[in-house]
RNA sequence: GGGCGAUUAGCUCAGUUGGUAGAGCAAUUCGUUUACACCGAAAAGGUCAGAGGUUCAAGUCCUCUAUCGCCCACCA
C-alpha cells in the first residue's frame, strides 16, 4: 500500500479551504444524479426539496431543512438506494409581487397600476432570477447533493403545464367551480387570500351598543358600525324569551339617515349572553353572517368597496374609509341618543400574512376547489379508494394519514391534520395579483372555455386571475418528475419515500400535496413526512430579521465552516420541536471538525502502509471493536427512525470520548508493543468506519480526510462509499 | 373558547417498554508527555416546575395547578 502523504492534513482543519473545492468535485461527478450511481443503487429513495420561494435569500429555517435532508439522502445513497433529491424553486406569488411592489414604492412611489402588468411581471422577474441565483448558491454552500440536472421551479414551462392539466382535470370533473362567495380581501394587496394565509392579531377594539333607530325594539352590538348600513335582519337565540314575541317580523327603521329593513330571524349560532343577544346581521361583510343569509334566505347589501371605503350611508359617509366612517357613524349615534353603551374589548383582527393589510370580508366572485363535493373515485383500485367509490377531497386527504398510507412524524401532527380537515372549507384559489399562473379559462359573451390557451375564434378573453400559489407547489411531488405524462422518472419515483419540512407548512403545502396527489394520481404524495421545529434564537424566541435576531447561515458557515453549522442544526432537534440555534454551539461542532482532523492525522501516521484484515485482531481488540459496531448499529437504527438529532450526538460523543480520548491515548502503548500490528488495523477501521458514519452530518471534513488516504478518483470519494453496516 | 408542546446542572438538551439522575458548553483545579490548547485529567454542580394518586419502585404512568410558547376557532 501506498504511504499517505501526510503533509497534506495541515493543522488546524480549515473549512474554507476544501469546501467550493469538495462540492465542485462532488458536483463533477455526477452522482447527485441518481442515474450515475453505480450498479448496486438499483432500489429507488425519492424526496423533493421543499422548494424556497424567490424572494431573497435563504435563512436559518431553510439551513435546518438543508442539514436535515442532505443528511438523511447522503445516508440513503451510502446504504446503496438509487437516492433523488430534487431541488427547485417557487414562484410563491403574492410573496413575491408584495415584495417588488414594496421596493417600487418606496423607490419610485409608483402602484402597480402606474407600472402596468407587463412591465410589472418583467420586473418581478428580474428579481426573482436574482433570487434564484442567490438561493442556489446558498444550498451549494451548505453542501446539500442535489440533483440540479432536474432542477424545476413552479413558474416554469413543464410546471404550468402541469397546473393548466390539474386545473382542466378538476374543472371538468367539477371539483373547480366559480361563484359569489364572501371572501377574505386584503384592501393593501389589493387580492383575495385563502383562509389559511390570515393571521389572528389581537387588538383592541370599541363594543357600541345602540339601536337602529328610535322606533327599532331591539339594541345590538357591533365593533363596526359601518357595516350596518348592510344589515338585512337582526338574529337573535331561538330560546331567548326577550325576543321571541318579534321573530319573523320584518322592521324598517332609519339608520343614521338610510332605510334600512330588518328581519327578525332565530338562529342557534347566536350568543345570548353576548352583548345584548342580538345580532345584527351583514351578509356582505361577515362570513357568519353570510351562512345565516343562505340559511334564512336574506338578500347581500355591499356596503364597502376593495379599497375599504364606503359606498352607501350618505353623501358625508360615502367615500370615506371604514375607520372614518366608524367615528362619524358612533358620533351621530350618541347625538341622536341611540348608544346606550361603549366598551373597550380586546377582539382578534383578521390580517393578511403577507402584506399586514386588515382583512375585509367582501362578497366576490372567485374560484374555488370544492373540497365536500362527492364523485366517483376516478382511478383503478388503490390503497385509499376503490374505483368508482363515491368520494370527496377531504375524505382522499383524511384516508392518506388515517390508513398509514402515509405517516406523519412526530404522530401527535397527525391529530392536527385530522383536525385541520374536519374544519376545512372550499379553498379559494383564485387570487387579483399578476405573477403567477395566469387562470386557463376564456370567456365570450356567456361561452367559457377551460385551457391552456383560447379556442379558435375571436374575441375571447382570458380570466384576469392568477392561481393561488399553493395550487402549483401542490403538484409538486409530481410535477417535477414530468407529470401528466407517464416518464420513468414518474414510475420511478412517485410516491415520494419522504417528505421533510417545517411543521408551519402542515396544512398550506403538506395537506395540498395531499390533496392534490390523491385526487389526480390515485396515490399519495410520499410515504412520510417529517416536521421539524421552527429554529430559534437564544432567547427562545422566532428569529426575526427586523427585531436583529436573525442569524445569516452563510455568516456561521463562514464563521465556524459548514459542517460545524450542519452539525449545531440537527443535533438537539428533536423532530417537531423548536430548537435554539447560538454560536457556541455552532462553535463547539467546529471544534469537533478540527478534532476528527487531527485524529485522523494521528491514526494515519501510525498506520501507514497497514493492510486491513479483520480476521488478525486479538481477542482485546475485537472485543472493542464490537463495542463500536454495537454503537454503530444504534447509529443506524436512529438515522433510519429518523432521529437525526440522537445519531449525531451518539457520533460526536463515541468519536471524542472513546475513540480519541481512550483508544487513541491506550494506542500510544500499543503501538510500542506486540500488539502493534493488531492495534494498527484495529484504529484504521475505527477511523474508516467513522469517517463514513460522520459523512452524512459532517461531509466536508470527512470527504477531506477520505480524499487524502483514498486518492482523489471520482470512484473512490466517500460520498458513494457503502455504509458500514447493513 | 378548543387543542398541542415545553418545564431535568448556570446555559443548550438527552433520558426509548417505570428499576439508584446523563451529555455538551460555561465556570473551578491541575497538566503544555511528539494528533489536537479548536487539548487532556480531576473534582464540582440537580427535592427532575408544584401538589396529589397508581406501584415494591415514578423524571418516566394518571389527575389537578402554575409559568412560558405554539396552533386552531364565525362571540358579533
Amino acid at each position: 500500500m501506498k504511504d499517505i502523504d501526510l503533509t497534506l492534513l495541515e493543522q488546524p482543519y480549515d473549512a474554507k479551504r476544501y469546501e467550493t473545492l469538495l462540492y465542485k468535485k462532488w458536483e463533477e461527478s455526477g452522482y447527485f444524479n441518481p442515474d450515475n450511481l453505480p450498479g448496486r443503487h438499483a432500489t429507488p429513495f425519492a424526496m423533493v426539496l421543499p422548494p424556497p420561494n424567490v424572494t431573497g435569500t435563504l435563512h436559518c429555517g431553510h439551513a435546518t431543512m438543508l442539514a436535515i435532508q442532505d443528511a438523511i439522502v447522503r445516508f440513503k445513497r451510502m446504504q446503496g438506494f438509487k437516492t433523488l433529491w430534487l431541488p427547485g424553486t417557487d414562484h410563491a406569488a403574492i410573496a413575491t409581487q408584495s415584495k417588488v411592489e414594496k421596493d417600487i414604492s418606496k423607490k419610485e412611489g409608483k402602484s402597480r397600476y402606474d407600472i402596468g402588468r407587463e412591465e410589472l411581471l418583467k420586473r418581478i422577474a428580474a428579481f426573482a432570477q436574482e433570487s434564484h441565483d442567490t438561493i442556489i448558491n446558498q444550498c451549494k454552500s451548505m453542501g446539500s447533493s442535489l440533483d440540479w440536472s432536474r432542477e424545476a421551479f413552479t413558474l416554469d414551462e413543464p410546471r404550468t403545464r402541469a397546473v393548466y392539466t390539474a386545473f382542466k382535470t378538476m374543472y371538468d370533473a367539477g371539483l373547480i367551480y366559480r361563484g359569489h362567495r364572501v371572501v377574505n380581501w386584503d384592501p393593501k394587496g389589493q387580492t383575495t387570500i385563502s383562509d389559511d394565509e390570515i393571521i389572528h392579531e389581537e387588538r383592541e377594539a370599541t363594543l357600541y351598543t345602540f339601536k337602529y333607530g328610535k322606533d327599532f325594539p331591539i339594541p345590538i352590538s357591533t365593533t363596526r358600525p359601518e357595516t350596518k348600513f348592510g344589515d338585512v335582519a337582526v338574529a337573535v337565540h331561538p330560546e331567548d324569551s326577550r325576543y321571541s314575541a318579534f321573530v319573523g317580523k320584518t322592521i324598517e327603521t332609519d339608520f343614521c339617515g338610510s332605510l334600512l329593513s330588518i328581519k327578525i330571524i332565530a338562529d342557534r349560532n347566536v350568543e345570548k349572553d353576548f352583548g345584548t343577544g342580538a345580532l345584527g346581521v351583514t351578509p356582505a361583510h361577515s362570513k357568519i353572517d353570510e351562512e345565516m343569509a343562505y340559511t334564512h334566505n336574506l338578500p347581500f347589501v355591499q356596503v364597502i368597496d376593495e379599497k375599504g371605503k364606503m359606498t352607501s350611508g350618505g353623501e358625508d359617509i360615502v367615500g370615506k374609509k371604514t375607520a372614518e366612517a366608524r367615528e362619524l357613524i358612533a358620533q351621530r349615534l350618541r347625538d341622536a341618543g341611540l348608544m346606550i353603551e361603549e366598551k373597550k374589548i380586546t377582539q382578534n383582527v383578521s390580517t393578511a400574512e403577507r402584506t399586514g393589510g386588515i382583512i375585509e370580508p367582501l362578497p366576490k366572485l372567485q374560484w374555488f376547489v370544492a373540497v365536500n363535493k362527492e364523485f366517483p373515485f376516478p382511478h383503478k383500485d388503490k390503497a385509499i379508494a376503490k374505483e368508482g367509490e363515491m368520494v370527496t377531497l377531504k375524505i382522499l386527504m383524511h384516508r392518506a394519514v388515517e390508513s398509514g398510507t402515509t405517516t406523519i412524524l412526530p404522530d401527535r401532527f397527525a391529530k392536527v391534520y385530522e383536525h385541520w380537515i374536519n374544519n376545512l372549507r372550499d379553498w379559494c384559489i383564485s387570487r387579483q395579483i399578476w405573477y403567477g399562473h395566469r387562470i386557463p379559462i376564456w370567456y365570450k359573451e356567456s361561452a367559457i372555455h377551460c385551457g391552456p390557451s383560447a379556442p379558435e375564434g375571436d374575441g375571447w378573453a382570458q380570466d384576469e386571475d392568477t392561481l393561488d400559489t399553493w395550487f402549483s407547489s401542490g403538484l409538486w411531488t409530481f410535477s417535477t418528475l414530468g407529470w401528466p405524462d407517464e416518464t420513468t422518472d414518474f414510475k420511478m419515483y412517485h410516491p415520494n419515500d419522504l417528505l421533510e419540512t417545517g411543521r408551519d407548512i402542515l396544512f398550506f403545502w403538506v395537506a395540498r400535496m395531499i390533496l392534490m396527489s390523491t385526487y389526480l394520481i390515485g396515490e399519495v404524495p410520499f410515504k412520510h413526512v417529517y416536521l421539524h421545529g421552527m429554529a430559534l434564537g437564544k432567547d427562545g424566541k422566532k428569529m426575526s430579521k427586523s427585531s436583529g435576531t436573525a442569524l445569516d447561515p452563510l455568516e456561521v458557515t463562514e464563521k465556524y465552516g459548514t459542517d460545524a453549522l450542519r452539525m449545531a442544526l440537527i443535533v438537539g432537534n428533536a423532530p417537531g420541536n423548536d430548537f435554539k440555534l447560538f454560536d457556541e454551539k455552532t462553535k463547539a461542532y467546529k471544534h469537533f471538525a478540527n478534532k476528527i482532523w487531527n485524529a485522523s492525522r494521528f491514526v494515519l501516521s501510525n498506520t501507514q502502509g497497514v493492510i486491513i484484515n479483520e480476521n488478525t485482531l486479538n481477542a482485546a481488540h475485537q472485543a472493542l471493536l464490537l463495542e463500536w459496531r454495537n454503537v454503530l448499529r444504534e447509529i443506524t437504527e436512529d438515522i433510519e427512525k429518523y432521529n437525526l438529532y440522537l445519531a449525531g450526538e451518539k457520533l460526536y460523543g463515541f468519536f471524542w470520548h472513546r475513540f480519541a480520548d481512550v483508544w487513541i491515548e491506550d494506542s500510544k502503548t500499543w503501538f510500542q508493543s506486540d500488539e502493534k500490528e493488531s492495534a494498527q488495523i484495529f484504529m484504521r477501521i475505527l477511523l474508516e468506519e467513522q469517517l463514513r458514519v460522520l459523512h452524512p452530518f459532517m461531509p466536508f471534513v470527512t470527504e477531506a480526510i477520505w480524499r487524502i488516504m483514498h486518492g482523489d478518483s471520482k470512484e473512490s470519494m466517500l460520498m458513494i462509499q457503502p455504509w458500514p453496516m447493513n
